[in-house]
RNA sequence: CGGGGUGUAGCGCAGUUGGUAGCGCGCCUGCUUUGGGAGCAGGAUGUCGGGGGUUCAAGUCCCUUCACUCCGACCA
């Protein structure tokens, strides 16, 4: 047998190697996307849109669970209306996609195809929000934006991406303020539940802040190289797009009032997010609460009489409860493995005549390669541990290379070594200043915040950068 | 947006001084195989990224344009 940690997939560049290019190549070997002729914007392929898919079922059960609903806005926003609130329109004028031209005619005001859809969702709000009772409106829509962006990569960063934008509002800045976080943490708890992914979470700088927003809360995951992934955000408004857009409502007391605002979005960025904390040499892990197959049962001497029969017969078992495919194929036993494993199907079920004979068949780990006869008796049971063990085991190894990658610095001398050397998170204080943020990044060549972490340490009494009085600790880092 | 690289069969690539479009893998057919990317035999597959130019003749030279990729800048 060959040895457990051999690279068996040739064709994917090491990641030691390469890091950016075995990204690439597992991305397009696991066929989970293909590049169109559209400069930017990229073919998400079966194998990949499933992820996405499996992604939308969770989160989308999370929001219902919370008492929101689905909507869809129109995808064009007419020049006027994006430029109502100040910052927003100046965050995001520059990255727009304009239509100019409907058919043969000029158009009279040009539509933006939506970069992000605050300013469409409160010309609504400004029309059903009528009354305290009309609140709070928990609004959640998936669909796709654009975003015309300089450099592209596979999910990380693309021109059209998908995602889902939360858009609610308030009677209260208390409740406003309580949904911001709250929804932060469904994001959290998504990413380490269902993606097995280990994150910080915190509030962004006034520097790193969304374009018209009060308060920005982030989920920081860590990718394997240590290079830090906006995984989501949650954005408290207060009333500054209620005030532009006139939407008010008739309060307890028969007074006027400006409704509180949240915003919170989670994209395919994703599951660029999955790929590079859980791959390994050999290509994709899927962690398997999203991974389009669970199980992939690969039949050993499927010709000789009962195999297939019985592998059949398994496979009728095991879909009541879970994502299985069954490959009889006459591609040869080693293509399937490797095939799988570069898929990052989490487990695979191997069953030839032997196992046949002894009522038992073998699963084997796609994170550790591990083998384990299971009886077929009680095989749903051992299937679904062996998931867990797959997706507790993914959690854990992220968790360990986020904690083995965290550093801290008190000085600027050991911040400027530590971000020069090693490749992670460095955790120092900081007086609060933009000034001291641009100055940490342009010494270290982008490293910028990322958070202020919800659980902050006392790590100094003065800012890393300038020496003056610390206000918080930040986790600072390079980011996709 | 700046700098580097790439674009030839589904994938990976070769193609010399300009002179009939090639190789490996994959694919298709058949047989034999099958517990870690199988073997033999036969077969099919091309807008050489696009456009323009030079030339008797362009994958090859020139101009232009598009896309991808890496590094940087930018970036909710």
């Amino acid at each position: 047998m060959a040895n457990k940690n051999e690279k068996m997939v040739e064709q994917i560049t090491g990641m030691d190697v390469d890091f950016a290019q075995w990204y690439t190549d597992v991305v397009k070997k696991a066929e989970l996307i293909d590049y169109s002729g559209v400069k930017g914007c990229m073919i998400i392929r079966p194998y990949g849109y499933a992820i996405w898919e499996n992604i939308q079922r969770d989160l989308d059960s999370r929001f219902k669970a919370l008492g929101h609903e689905n909507v869809y806005m129109p995808m064009f926003i007419p020049e006027s209306l994006l430029q109502k609130e100040k910052d927003h329109v100046e965050g995001f004028a520059p990255e727009c996609a304009w239509v100019t031209v409907g058919g043969e005619n000029q158009l009279t005001e040009r539509l933006c195809v939506r970069p992000t859809s605050e300013t469409l969702f409160c010309e609504h709000f400004r029309n059903v929000i009528k009354s305290y009772r009309d609140l709070p409106k928990l609004y959640n829509q998936w669909c796709n934006v654009v975003r015309w962006e300089k450099t592209t990569r596979p999910f990380l960063r693309t021109s059209e991406f998908l995602w889902q934008e939360g858009h609610t509002m308030h009677e209260t800045e208390k409740e406003a303020r309580e949904e911001t976080q709250r929804m932060l943490g469904v994001y959290r708890d998504f990413y380490a539940e269902t993606l097995a992914i280990p994150a910080y979470t915190g509030r962004k700088t006034e520097k790193e802040k969304f374009a018209g927003a009060e308060e920005t809360y982030t989920i920081e995951p860590m990718m394997h190289n240590g290079v830090a992934l906006q995984g989501g955000t949650s954005h408290y408004f207060g009333t500054g797009f209620a005030e532009a857009f006139g939407i008010q409502f008739s309060g307890r007391e028969n007074t006027l009032q400006y409704p509180h605002q949240t915003s919170w979005g989670l994209s395919t960025r994703s599951i660029g997010a999955i790929i590079m904390t859980h791959g390994d040499d050999n290509g994709l892990i899927l962690p398997p609460r999203v991974a389009p197959i669970q199980v992939v049962i690969v039949p050993i001497a499927q010709h000789k009489e009962g195999v297939l029969d019985k592998a059949n017969e398994l496979k009728a078992r095991l879909v009541k409860n879970f994502r299985v495919k069954l490959d009889d194929s006459d591609n040869s036993t080693g293509w399937k493995f490797s095939q799988y494993e570069m898929k990052g199907v989490p487990l695979r079920l191997e069953l030839g005549p032997r196992d046949i004979e002894a009522n038992s068949c073998v699963l084997v780990s796609r994170v550790t390669r591990e083998k384990t006869v299971v009886s077929l008796d009680n095989l749903e049971e051992e299937v679904e541990k062996a998931l867990n063990k797959v997706h507790d085991e993914l959690y854990q190894r992220a968790l360990e290379n986020m904690k083995a990658r965290t550093y801290t610095a008190t000085t600027l001398d050991e911040f400027l070594d530590t971000a020069k050397n090693k490749s992670g998170y460095i955790k120092a204080m900081w007086c609060g200043e933009t000034e001291c943020e641009e100055k940490i990044k342009s010494l270290t060549g982008g490293v910028k915040s990322r958070c202020i972490p919800f659980d902050e340490e006392h790590l100094a009494d003065t800012c890393v950068c300038c020496g003056k009085p610390a206000k918080h600790m930040v986790i600072w880092g390079r980011q996709y």
